[in-house]
RNA sequence: GGGCUCAUAGCUCAGGUGGCAGAGCACUGUGCUGAUAACGCAGGGGUCGAAGGUUCAAGUCCUUCUGAGCCCA
């Protein structure tokens, strides 16, 4: 007789091919239709969690970076909603800026100063229009929930209005002002960069070393200070121009060398290395002294007739060059902090087009790069040049266009970081944010102790405009209260472009003068940093729904410098407190080799090239297992391996589902204390599971919680439960309480792994969602279920029983094999296994000894007391019983239940049970 | 040059307070054929980046070095 069709197997319709390719769209679709995202953004709870979007750049499609950062975000954002929080998530785009500046201009061939603004602008906002239509999209795509029928856009009238009162606020604060000093420039873009839009590149550098001879000696430090030179040390020799100092470092030794008749002055223990570097001998003289006794000396500029100070400072690099620096002001950072101590004239002869002005009567209108060349020449020619040779060091660049930028000294608008203890209090508020990982909180301080002012002033088209009036009269820039306000009232109605297209009148409210009296202004033409536009979105966004300060911002880790920075700033400056409560950062992508992927290398894997290949849940659970302190790697071979796991995922959820095909959870589960034992332990393990990665998603910590979920699909249940199971699920009576424990703890098992893994797999488990036999009172969609509390089934005993079980599980498992070796026996049903038990394992293996065969999936065992205490000893063999030819379990016993019956006696119990006909019939 | 981080099997990574090197993937062998373009079992594979030190005992603590990454100059 052919008994298959009297055997419970599994049937379902959940495919076991997953298909993401064609599926995700029809799900898609069904959560269009079905408004699953506004009814769970409709959620109240008393607990609300904000995780606040740091707005993509809205300009070309998204990378995988943008991709990964915004899975991380909605694997958060759901897994707090499964929590039971309110989540509200709306997601944002930054509009405005340099790169979207460029491609306009770009594409026209226009220079900067050849367009309409007006309708430069209008093209520029529709440009970004359009790629944010693009980018949602593709977010849309990913499964990404949020409110994305309003999202937030930075070009957003009301938008900017908030923006224009931060600024407001700062100004009247007394936070803004406009000062000349040396900022990045690039000459190719004509504008000022932030300290964000700078990109580090290996380049070439003239490196010179140079003399300057001394002026003056007041204090008579050296016998002949006429034929004395200070030996310099530059790589920017179109600085010399500029230049009004030279600084040494206060403690370092100073050493007078002789050199072709000349008396050259540098630190001591650089002599050999300039002078090797020469291939020359230099004679050392006596003279010796401490930088800070040269502080009084006077120098003479090499090709100019200017003097040269000398001052001394402690940045002076003992390693590099010659312990000596030429100071321009103008043209760095440190030198204009110097400059500024000493009361020292800031030059910048260098135009925005980075060429010389007519205060370089000899370079006047070339570049700064073709004077560098003729620069050296007149040095050489004047007997002031040691040494020229070309070093490789890496050297600022712009951002949008990678030509090297410079330092070039120019009025433009500072954010005073010190102001009112700026400084002080975001270090202060940084130290009540929690940090992951928390490394990151010593960057952010160490940025922030180091920081300059922040210059918000651009020389560009694109974005919001300063919002300041100057007098006409005494060009005194106009800061009031009312002003302001109503600057904001016309962009909140009409759009920043109004600043463009309307006069100063329109933004001076009746009455208000200047305070010498005039009445006549002048608009300001820069416009505001980006990061200013996005730095304050947390005023723009969060503070009118009441949601600032928020829960989370997570990003990636160059934020550090960009986002995190400028939103702290601009909050805890006219709010007091930070923005966000914790700041979450991930690495960067890399490919497998953990090299950063570029065109040139080949490694670029775009989003759109794994949806077409593997889907976005696979996407997704790739971004789940990325552990984010350190990079991102993604490759072809490492999504494929990704693809295996999620296989296993799906065909463990398929299998017991396939099992539950006639279960009925409100009528045919059993009472908890009328399970198995071993059902009873599952539950066990699946309570701990279901608590720790709940815990884990609580504290975002995606990766574990992704491989905890893993672990317990392929070891717990695929190795373990779900094959010992198989026997009771196949042979009982569809109905038996044997049968029914196991469908009972098999049904909460897939539903909460369904559950527990739908912030990842959002497409995957809202399709085995709907396979799932229901509950009076589910949601349609997974997405809207709550994580369920199993706490009920927690139960430590019965979990160290079997922690003693599953180790003398592994120990027959392992003797089984050489006895299948030799060929004895094939299926592990056919073995005998005799376990002589150590003392300690004893007492729980007789308390199970009825389950034994069942939880080693042998047919025979004997389980006697081992002659050594403390030894346990297993032996196997075949066993001399008979094959069920219906259960395929070997048993002493076959026909004796009835004359005619061939099977065991479970089996002919189970006949019985399943009536004349013996179809096993599921009522489905 | 400065700050921070990392280095464990071919690949991805676990290894609070020092106590016999772990998991998954991949690979090899094998069983089952009632999860079958599935599932089970077993196995090979590591001088834990290098060198010193502390200790009865170091992947773990200390020092130095090497290499890599990020940020800053």
């Amino acid at each position: 007789m052919d008994y298959r069709k009297t055997v419970n197997l599994p049937r379902t319709d959940f495919p076991m091919r997953a298909n993401l390719v064609g599926r995700e769209p029809e799900i898609l679709r069904f959560w269009s239709e079905r408004r699953t995202f506004e009814l769970m953004a409709e959620r109240r709870s008393r607990r609300r969690f904000v995780l606040h979007d740091g707005p993509p750049y809205a300009n070309g499609h998204i990378h995988l970076g943008t991709a990964f950062n915004k899975i991380l975000k909605d694997m958060v954002v759901r897994s707090q909603h499964k929590s039971g929080a309110e989540v509200p998530f709306r997601p944002g785009w930054d509009c405005h800026g340099m790169p979207i500046e460029h491609q306009i201009l770009g594409r026209s061939g226009r220079r900067k100063g050849e367009v309409d603004q007006k309708v430069f602008r209008r093209e520029a906002a529709d440009y970004a229009r359009r790629f944010l239509d693009i980018q949602r999209k593709e977010f849309q795509r990913l499964g990404v929930y949020g409110d994305w029928s309003h999202p937030y856009l930075t070009l957003a009238p009301e938008y900017e209005a908030r923006e224009v009162r931060i600024f407001a606020r700062l100004a009247l604060d007394g936070y803004i002002y406009r000062g000349k000093r040396p900022i990045y420039w690039c000459c190719n873009c004509e504008t000022a960069l932030a300290e964000a839009e700078i990109e580090y590149q290996d380049l070439p550098s003239d490196s010179i070393y140079l003399l300057f001879p001394v002026a003056s000696d007041p204090d008579r430090v050296f016998k002949n200070p006429a034929n004395v030179y200070f030996l310099v040390w530059t790589t920017t020799p179109w600085t010399l121009p500029a230049n009004v100092a030279l600084i040494v470092h206060p403690g370092l030794d100073y050493r007078l060398v002789e050199f072709e008749g000349k008396e050259l002055l540098l630190a001591e223990n650089l002599v050999e290395t300039v002078f090797g570097r020469l291939g020359k001998k230099a004679v050392r003289l006596e003279t010796r002294l401490k930088g800070d006794r040269l502080t009084r000396l006077t120098a003479r500029h090499p090709f100019l007739d200017r003097p040269s100070v000398v001052v001394s400072a402690d940045f002076v690099s003992a390693e590099d060059g010659s312990g000596v620096v030429h100071s321009a002001p103008g043209h760095g950072e440190e030198d204009f902090l110097v400059g500024r101590e000493h009361n020292l004239p800031i030059l910048s002869p260098v135009d925005e087009t980075g060429r010389f002005t007519a205060e370089v009567a000899d370079w006047a209108g070339q570049s700064v790069w073709e004077a560098n060349p003729k620069i050296i020449e007149r040095l050489r020619e004047r007997g002031r040049l040691l040494l020229a040779e070309t070093v490789t060091h890496s050297y600022p660049t712009c951002w949008r266009c990678k030509k090297p930028v410079i330092f070039r000294a120019t009025e433009q608008w500072f954010l005073n970081i010190d102001h009112q203890d700026l400084r002080r209090r975001l270090k202060a508020a940084a130290a009540d944010i929690s940090f992951l990982p928390s490394e990151s909180r010593n960057r952010l301080e160490g940025m922030l102790e180091t920081r300059p002012d922040w210059c918000l002033s651009r020389q560009r088209h694109w974005g919001v405009p300063v919002p300041i009036l100057f007098c006409r009269a005494c060009r005194k820039p106009l800061m009031e209260q009312a002003v302001f306000d109503r600057v904001a009232a016309v962009f909140e109605a009409e759009g920043s472009d109004a600043w463009f297209e309307k006069g100063p009148d329109y933004f001076v409210p009746e009455g208000v003068a200047c305070g010498c009296g005039g009445r006549d202004f002048v608009q300001e033409k820069d416009i505001l940093d980006v990061w200013f536009d996005s730095g304050t979105s947390w005023a723009g966004v969060l503070e009118p729904d009441g949601l600032h300060p928020a829960d989370l911002y997570l990003e990636g880790s160059d934020q550090h410098r960009g986002w995190f920075q400028t939103s702290l700033i601009t909050s805890v400056a006219t709010r007091g407190v930070p923005p966000f409560r914790a700041v979450l950062t991930h690495g960067f992508l890399v490919d497998e080799a953990g090299r950063k992927m570029s065109k040139s290398l080949g490694n670029v894997i775009t989003p759109a090239d794994v949806l077409k290949e593997f889907g976005a849940d696979i996407l997704r659970l790739w971004a789940a297992g990325q552990d984010y302190r350190n990079d991102a790697k993604a490759s072809l071979s490492l999504l494929t391996q990704v693809s295996g796991q999620y296989r296993t995922l799906r065909n463990t959820v398929r299998f017991i589902l396939g099992n539950l095909a006639d279960f009925d959870p409100a009528a045919d589960a059993l009472e908890r204390d009328k399970l198995r034992p071993v059902d009873r332990w599952i539950l066990a393990e699946l309570a701990e599971l279901s608590a720790g990665v709940v815990d884990q998603y609580r504290q975002f910590s995606l990766h574990r919680a992704s491989a905890q979920l893993y672990d317990f699909c392929n070891l717990t249940l695929s190795a373990f439960y779900l094959d010992i199971l198989k026997d009771r699920l196949y042979t009982c009576a569809p109905d038996s309480d044997a049968r029914r424990s196991a469908q009972t703890a098999l049904y909460l098992v897939v539903r909460q792994l369904i559950n527990l893994l739908a912030p990842v797999l959002v497409f995957t488990c809202e399709e085995a969602w709907r396979y799932l036999p229901h509950r009076p009172g589910d949601p349609e969609s997974v997405h809207l279920l709550d994580f369920e509390d199993l706490d009920g089934y927690r139960d430590q005993p019965l979990r160290d029983d079997f922690g003693i079980l599953l180790e003398a599980r592994r120990q027959v498992l392992r003797e089984v094999e050489p006895v299948r070796a030799q060929g004895l026996i094939g299926s592990s049903l056919q073995a005998r296994v005799e376990i002589a038990a150590a003392a300690d394992i004893l007492p729980v293996l007789r308390r199970f000894e009825a389950a034994l065969p069942e939880l080693l999936i042998v047919s025979e065992v004997i389980l006697v007391e081992s002659p050594d205490p403390a030894l346990t000893r297993i032996s196997v063999r075949p066993t001399a019983w008979s094959k069920c030819p219906r259960c395929w379990v070997y048993s002493p016993d076959l026909g004796a239940a009835a004359a005619e019956s061939e099977v065991c006696p479970k089996c002919a119990q189970a006949l019985a049970r399943l009536g004349r006909d013996g179809q096993a019939s599921p009522a489905a």
